[in-house]
RNA sequence: GGGGCCGUAGCUCAGUUGGGAGAGCGCCAGCUUUGCAAGCUGGAUGUCGAGGGUUCGAGUCCCUUCGGCUCCA
């Protein structure tokens, strides 16, 4: 990477950072945004124990990285402590070699190197984005399943927001991180971990740290480890320190406070640089304990222990490089240096910018692997996250004045920068940064218009004469429109204003709980089906091949989550809950990879028992459902029966996911990747990512492909091989997916090659029909088609063209010609309104529609019908089978309107002096009180203006029967009458009442209705005497 | 998954307890000006997102629905 920033040279202030930090803090600043509810993996990237570390004197930390890494060279500023001495060699371990190194040497010890687990497992629903280096190993420390080796370790990427507000502040905080680690699934335990800890570190032929810069702590009774670091790695004991459960115990007082579940004490290793504060690198958890309720005697010792540990990859480079914040490594540094260049300004390590910059680096890092693996930013989970990190970021960019898109810059930056360990990004830098600028965009929208919104604020405040920000008001419009407080804080400096951040948090507390609350689980929780797990491993899944079977029931769970148990007999017909059985094999398909779970029936010997679902839980399928005969007990042998006809709709929709992706790719190009779907029984959803809508060509194109791949039969085979074969073959992969290897590929034809574990047809053309219903937008930047196959696309298709088919009728028109003539219709009835509002009696033109010319008839298809009848059901913002019943409601309401028309022209024209005409004088006032026949209000309106106009003290008094059953009045008074506190609101009430109705209006001016049009004749009876009364006071 | 907000003229929006659809900008024409910018005068434009309900009467109240924004989990 090429830069030309220039670095200003500035000591490092560690109370500054910290001081503000904790001022936040104690005003409440750092809201619960932990995104999942299991504290999992190693704690503690917090404020306490991460400080900024001041830069030993002399040296210029952030230069001497830079001139490290950069090739710049400069005399002047090399101190007398270059290279630092508390390093036993150098130059420093790059950030590359560092993680290269921790995995061969526990490779040379016998672990096996697995890749980082993906950065978004959405096969773990618990949470959200890979927390720790542990995540993926969870279901082998639990012995859930097969264990295929029992040592591993990986160089792991993690993304946790818990402590989102001190990211770019301290030395050591970063959402995005990438985490070392090595583990023992009841392998080795305490004794080989220490030694080998001390061994990486020490040894000159790995990290080569001087033993006497290291410290360590142990849980306060844990005198095992104790002992090994004592004895065994020979540490003096005035640098073994025993802390408590709140330290060294993971999850952190775990024994006083729960949760329940695995857990054990743990060991962290201190670094103690030349000067300032020491660095927790890396800590050793031993689980070892099974926590069941309160103390005492809660923690119960597991039968396999295992090891976990972390070592936090940029913190340990950051030691290993002598620099002073994690930010200066060189990996990092890079990118921050790139921040600042996109932003113009100058990199200052202790300023308000730098933190900026540092955050900005922090975050871009964190979306940028977050979009690669197809997670946008969106409204909710960890689609929000990605938001709101991007928002934050792009914040810090326009308070440094940045007005338009720059996040999207530093993707190649990012990539360049992670490029040895994860050289995938630069494949999607592209797509990336086009996700990343179209977000920023429309962020900076919301900031323009939060703008004003501010601005109004202000406004009323003078007028009020108020000085402080209510904090309310502030939370108010953050959550509303999405306006930064911080954007409110600084421009309420700029007014001198003050800002309560105190009551803003209260109330953004209080909103949090309207929102909902978190319900928090037990930690490795251990219920009955994790027992069935552990001595079953799996059960073995028969239904590609068949959907009956012959299996033995291997265990009945009944009862509600935390009550559920395990019973070896099952006779009661009816239960209230779902029962669970698990057999030792079954043809039924565990909900997964979106395609719904089986029903159908487990028949026995004397019982029956009914499954309304089946789940997958870890390598188990579990038949849910009930008993409806008999007694069902554990042992015995089943006949598993699925329902065969719903199957087979559920392949039909399946098969058609695969061939409609194949279309999608085609049509909108290779960045349509499936995004998840659901697949039913002749009925799929499919979730894909586009970032506008898909036009009605595209759309037509995509179905007529499909159409064509079902009509052309193909067949559709699938066989198990390894991943790279796979992916050698070109079957599609998924970005930020993590598949199993060996895979299962299923092909289709030569078109497509997909990685699933669902059922599928045997050939193309037994998708029979297809049908796409819809499209529309989940969530920005993914688009979702809902689509229907087999007997119920069929279906659709005859409601579609009986419904255009009536359409063409009512308007007599062709098919084809409906949506011209629903236009015409629809064009006609707005002359015909604007007409009756008008008071014209001109003859309004007839409805124009084409007659079938334009269109040859005898070749419609059925695409055209169907596009034909969508495009009339959106001039009509109906639903397309709706449009019939719209037309016909809409031919009514002209024929009322053109029947209006009429009863006016027989009456002739109207105007204000044919109104006068039949005026009456009363003690030198102009009344008129008159039935005008097919006028509305509005019209009666302006002809009582007129009369007003013409005919100085006046009062007039129109009515007219609208329908059958309805009249209605107007009555208007001219100034003078108003100035003698005459009212036309007191002149139509009791004329109104006359016909059935009430009304009222403003003094000049009133309006009133009815509903007997048979006693209007005597209402303008009425009328005159009320005003005959009303003008004579 | 839950909460909040918004759909009114081409654009940005106002519209007070339900009672004649508005402003600013833009647009068109005329005047002024050598021309432009600007100024003056006049003007056009709205299924008040859609559907239903309450009411004599709904942009306004209620329900449903579509589209957009936003926060929390």
């Amino acid at each position: 990477m090429q830069t030309k920033s220039v670095i200003a040279l500035v000591q490092v202030e560690p109370q500054r950072g910290k001081k503000r930090a904790s001022k936040r803090d104690q005003a409440g600043a750092a809201p619960p945004y932990v995104h999942s509810n299991r504290p999992l993996g190693h704690r503690k990237q917090t404020a306490e124990n991460a400080r900024v570390r001041p830069a030993p004197p002399g040296t210029n930390a952030v230069y001497l990285a830079f001139q490290l890494f950069f090739g710049v060279e400069d005399s002047r500023l090399v101190g007398p402590s270059f290279p630092p001495r508390s390093l036993a060699s150098w130059p420093p371990m790059k950030t590359d070699e560092l993680r290269e190194k921790y995995l061969a040497f526990f490779e040379t010890k016998g672990h096996k190197r697995c890749p980082s687990d993906v950065l978004v497992p959405t096969w773990d629903p618990s949470v959200l984005f890979t927390p720790a280096g542990m995540n993926q190993f969870k279901d082998h420390f639990l012995g859930k399943v097969k264990l295929d080796f029992t040592r591993a370790t990986t160089c792991q990427k993690c993304l946790r927001t818990g402590d989102i507000d001190n990211v770019g502040r301290t030395a050591y905080h970063h959402t995005f991180f990438e985490m070392l680690g090595n583990f023992s699934f009841g392998d080795y335990f305490k004794r080989e971990a220490i030694h080998w800890a001390w061994e990486f570190l020490t040894d000159k032929k790995w990290l080569g740290i001087e033993p006497t810069r290291l410290s360590v702590t142990v849980y306060t009774d844990d005198n095992e480890a104790a002992d090994i670091w004592a004895k065994g790695v020979g540490l003096p004991a005035e640098r073994i320190e025993r802390c408590g459960e709140d330290e060294n115990f993971w999850p952190a007082n775990a024994p006083s406070q729960g949760p329940d579940g695995v857990c054990g004490p743990c060991s962290e290793i201190y670094y103690h640089p030349d000067s300032g504060k020491s660095v927790e690198i890396w800590n050793l958890v031993f689980t070892q304990f099974n926590r069941v309720g309160d103390p005492p005697d809660n923690l119960r010792p597991l039968p396999s222990k295992n090891i976990d540990t972390g070592m936090g990859l940029e913190r340990t480079a950051a030691t290993l490089q002598g620099v002073p914040t994690n930010y200066h490594v060189d990996h990092l540094l890079p990118i921050v240096l790139a921040a600042a260049e996109v932003c113009g300004i100058q990199y200052q390590y202790e300023s308000e910018d730098g933190r900026r910059l540092r955050r900005i680096t922090d975050h871009v890092r964190a979306c940028t692997f977050a979009v690669h693996e197809n997670v946008y930013p969106g409204a909710n989970k960890e689609k929000y996250i990605v938001k709101r990190l991007l928002r934050r970021a792009v914040l810090d960019g326009h308070q440094m004045g940045m007005r338009e898109p720059f996040l999207c810059k530093l993707v190649p930056v990012v990539a360049e920068a992670m490029k040895k360990p994860y050289p995938e990004l630069s494949e999607t830098v592209k797509r990336v940064s086009g996700v990343i600028a179209k977000e920023e965009a429309n962020f900076f929208g919301t900031i323009d218009a939060g703008l004003n919104r501010i601005d109004r604020v202000f406004d009323q405040m003078r007028g009020g004469n108020r000085v402080t920000v209510e904090g309310a008001v502030a939370a108010e419009l953050y959550q509303t429109y999405g306006v930064p407080p911080e954007l409110f804080e600084a421009l309420a400096a700029e007014h001198n204003l003050a800002f309560d951040w105190q009551g803003y948090h209260r109330a953004m507390e209080a909103h949090g709980q309207v929102s909902g609350k978190v319900q928090h689980t037990v930690m490795g929780a251990y219920g009955p089906v994790d027992s069935l797990k552990r001595a079953l491993h799996m059960t073995e899944f028969l239904g590609y091949e068949t959907t009956t079977a012959e299996a033995t029931v291997k265990g009945i769970v009944a009862g509600q989550a935390p009550h559920d148990h395990l019973c070896d007999k099952m006779e009661e017909v009816g239960h209230a809950n779902r029962v669970r059985v698990v057999l030792d094999r079954t043809p039924f398909y565990g909900e997964s990879g979106g395609q719904v779970g089986d029903t159908g029936k487990l028949a026995g010997d004397g019982f029956e028992f009914a499954v309304t679902d089946a789940q997958k839980d870890g390598g188990l399928i579990i038949h849910e459902g009930h008993l409806v005969r008999g007694v069902m007990r554990e042992g015995v042998r089943v006949r598993a029966e699925v329902d065969a006809q719903r199957r087979a709709g559920i392949r039909r929709a399946h098969s058609a996911t695969h061939i409609l992706h194949y279309a999608l790719q085609k049509n909108l190009g290779s960045h349509a990747q499936q995004q998840g779907s659901k697949v039913d029984d002749d009925w799929f959803r499919f979730d894909f990512t586009n970032l506008s809508p898909v036009s009605a060509d595209r759309l037509a194109a995509i179905d007529a492909d499909v159409q064509s791949r079902i009509a052309a039969p193909s067949p559709v085979h699938w066989e198990v091989l390894p991943l790279a074969d796979a992916r050698q073959r070109g079957a599609m992969m998924l970005f930020g997916e993590k598949y199993p290897d060996p895979v299962r590929m299923v092909s289709i034809g030569t078109f497509s090659k997909e990685l699933c574990g669902g059922t599928h047809l045997s050939n193309t053309s037994e998708v029979e029909a297809m049908e796409i219903l819809s499209e529309e937008g989940v969530s920005a930047g993914t688009r979702r088609l809902t689509v229907l196959t087999g007997k119920k696309a069929a279906e659709h298709v005859r409601q579609t063209t009986a419904a255009i088919q009536e359409a063409a009728k009512l308007l007599d028109v062709s098919p084809l010609d409906v949506p011209a003539a629903a236009a015409a219709l629809i064009a006609h009835g707005r002359e015909l309104k604007k007409l009756l509002s008008s008071g014209g009696t001109g003859e309004a033109a007839k409805p124009h529609a084409p007659r079938g010319q334009s269109v040859d008839r005898t070749k419609t298809t059925y695409a055209e019908v169907k596009q034909s009848l969508a495009e009339t059901g959106r001039l009509f913002s109906v639903a397309p089978l709706d449009v019939p019943q719209r037309i016909s409601a809409l031919q009514a309401d002209l024929a009322a309107m053109e029947k209006q028309l009429a009863e006016r022209q027989v009456a002739g024209p109207l105007s204000g002096e044919r109104l006068l005409e039949s005026a009456e004088q009363i003690d030198g006032v102009t009344v008129v009180v008159l039935e005008v026949p097919g006028i509305e209000a509005n019209l009666m309106r302006q002809l009582i203006d007129q009369v007003r106009a013409k005919a100085a003290p006046s009062a007039v008094l129109l009515a007219s029967r609208q329908d059958a059953d309805k009249v209605t009045l107007v009555a208007g008074i001219s100034k003078e009458l108003q100035a003698r506190k005459l009212s036309a609101g007191e002149w139509i009430r009791p004329v109104a009442e006359v016909v059935g109705g009430g009304g009222g209006g403003r003094p000049d001016m009133a309006q009133a209705g009815g509903k007997v049009p048979a006693k209007l004749p005597e209402a303008l009876q009425i009328a005159k005497e009320v005003i005959r009364k009303l003008i004579a006071g």
